[in-house]
RNA sequence: GGCCUCGUGGCGGAGUGGUUACGCAGAGGACUGCAAAUCCUUGCACCCCAGUUCGAUUCUGGGCGAGGCCUCCA
């Protein structure tokens, strides 16, 4: 089954080809890093994570470069900068904030199970590939100096506006489009602006000053993908004016008629059915939701987060509540309950004293399976657009079938075993290799629990209910979950 | 005002010109000292109106409703 992606360009979904099949290009609008990162920052993180992860099954790990930047130049990074270290120089302020808020995002994203992008490059160590495009549209007529700004000039290209198919006229009509007198059109936008003593500013042509918002995206894209590259993704918010401007920056200063082939955008995000802002009181940092108990009044671990963000299709807008974290957590019980069957026993041997269950291993690509479950099926799903509640309704259904007969199929005891065997082994491969850890990673004194459950069946033998349940109680308090059998025994099993 | 997206059961969500996934939650049952887990059974829906059609939730048009962008907010 080939990829269908949405593309916002052509407003339909398309096959995708990619320009190399051996060097698939994806680049993505990383986070501006002066504050956390809220949980709407979230989504365009795992979205984007699950389609790097499928483009790495269809073309090869080695064969698809993502790049996502990270913005450390901006205004509202000064700003913070000067609030919270105003004793110290600006420069300095500055680095501690983007610093500081960067290697949190990073920590964010891999808490929340996604890879790391092949290139995630700064912007401030772009500035001279910045310095040669702005000079390059100069050159070619796209750009003009005024009142110490270097601006684009819109009218100067012809179908500025196809991606978020908006005519220039069109804003003008709406008149909420501020002019201003040093600008040709009003909807030029700037690529540098000088910048006072107090300001972070880098030496150019045209004086001390500072990139424009747009014009970072444009030369890293460049830098590691090309003039012209498979996929450009970001938030729906993006469209305009910031794609729009990317891609006439890019353009223009190649001389090319793409920048990008498929453009994708996520929806965006509301909390308990109202738009996340700070004066309402319902705004969330990722961590917050990981590390303390601001939401629903419990811990919720990046697994849950992920899984609640990809249950609504990455278009839609979604509306992230508690009610929806505990349905995530309650489906994540399930799949991995299904993975203890067969993962969750004590290894015997002689270094067992510990226990350790996750094992951090790289899970193998190839496809693998039988006639009935295979791994490429979990693939067709998420090939359409990235249709990920097919995928997750597809682990249900596996799910189920491992407790079904085949019936009619008349196989043979040790078939049907091997058939169990490999559907929970694909299912599980095809949930881990998207990012969710199933299994649990702990270490505890394995004869303590043994001690324990002794003790406790000895309890349980004399009728003796009371202290068999403090036991019970003890281990909870430990982090595992026992089960008690018909046949008088009792198994257990790490809590998640 | 301009542009764009979307309206499926209590909730999340597939999908389809006709027989209406799946999951969560709920109800009933089996099992259990009590639990937990598991299994079985089960109720509940396609925003409104018109059109096309033998037949529309699915196609077309209109309406209503929701959300987004047009303000360097993912």
């Amino acid at each position: 089954m080939t990829l269908r992606l949405y593309n916002t360009m052509t407003r339909t979904k398309e096959n995708f080809v990619p320009l190399d099949p051996k060097n698939v290009r994806l680049y993505v609008c990383g986070p501006t890093v002066y504050d956390y990162a809220h949980i709407g920052n979230a989504r365009p993180v795992i979205v984007f994570d699950v389609l790097f992860r499928l483009l790495r099954h269809l073309y090869g790990p080695d064969h698809v470069r993502y790049v996502r930047n990270i913005t450390d130049v901006d205004d509202k990074i000064n700003a913070r900068a000067l609030r919270d270290f105003p004793e110290l120089p600006l420069n300095e302020a500055i680095r501690k904030v983007t610093e500081k808020t960067a290697n949190q995002f990073f920590a964010d994203a891999k808490a929340l199970g996604c890879l790391e992008p092949t290139v995630q490059p700064r912007a401030t160590e772009h500035i001279d590939g910045m310095i040669d495009m702005i000079s390059t549209l100069i050159k070619k007529g796209h750009a003009y100096l005024a009142a110490g700004e270097v601006l684009f000039a819109v009218d100067a290209m012809a179908d500025y506006g196809k991606l978020s198919g908006r005519k220039l006229e069109d804003q003008q009509a709406g008149a909420r489009v501020a002019v201003e007198a040093h600008k040709k059109n009003p909807a030029d936008f700037v690529l540098w602006k000088l910048s006072s003593a107090d300001e972070p500013g880098w030496e150019s042509p045209w004086g001390r000053g500072r990139p424009g918002w747009h014009i970072e995206c444009s030369a890293m894209s460049v830098k590691y993908l090309g003039e012209t590259f498979d996929i450009h993704g970001g938030g729906l918010d993006l469209i305009f004016p910031h794609h729009e401007n990317e891609i006439a920056q890019s353009r223009c200063a190649h001389g090319t008629s793409v920048m990008a082939n498929y453009w994708m955008h996520n929806g965006f995000l509301q909390v308990e059915g109202k738009k996340m802002s700070k004066s309402d009181g319902n705004f969330y940092n990722i961590n917050d939701l990981m590390e303390g108990d601001k939401f629903g009044g419990q811990k919720w671990s990046g697994n849950v987060l992920r899984l609640a963000m990809l249950m609504t299709h990455y278009r839609e807008p979604i509306d992230f509540s508690v009610r929806k974290l505990q349905e995530a957590q309650n489906i994540l019980n399930r799949w991995s309950s299904m993975v203890d069957c067969f993962y969750n026993f004590v290894p015997e041997g002689e270094d067992d004293e510990i226990i350790r269950y996750y094992e951090n291993k790289d899970l193998e690509f190839e496809d693998e399976g039988n006639e009935f479950r295979n791994f490429q099926s979990y693939l067709d799903e998420l090939s359409d657009d990235l249709n990920f509640s097919r995928f997750i309704g597809r682990v249900q259904a596996d799910i189920t079938s491992i407790n079904v007969n085949f019936q009619g199929l008349s196989l043979s005891r040790s078939e049907l075993l091997k058939l169990r065997h490999d559907t929970r082994r694909i299912a599980t491969k095809a949930i881990e290799s998207f990012g969710f850890r199933l299994r649990s990673e702990v270490f505890i004194k394995r004869e303590i629990i043994v001690e324990l459950i002794n003790d406790r069946l000895l309890a349980r033998h004399t009728k003796n209910w009371k202290e068999s349940d403090r036991i019970r109680d003890e281990l909870d308090a430990m982090g595992i979950a026992i089960k008690d059998h018909k046949d008088g025994t009792t198994s257990w099993e790490v809590k998640r």
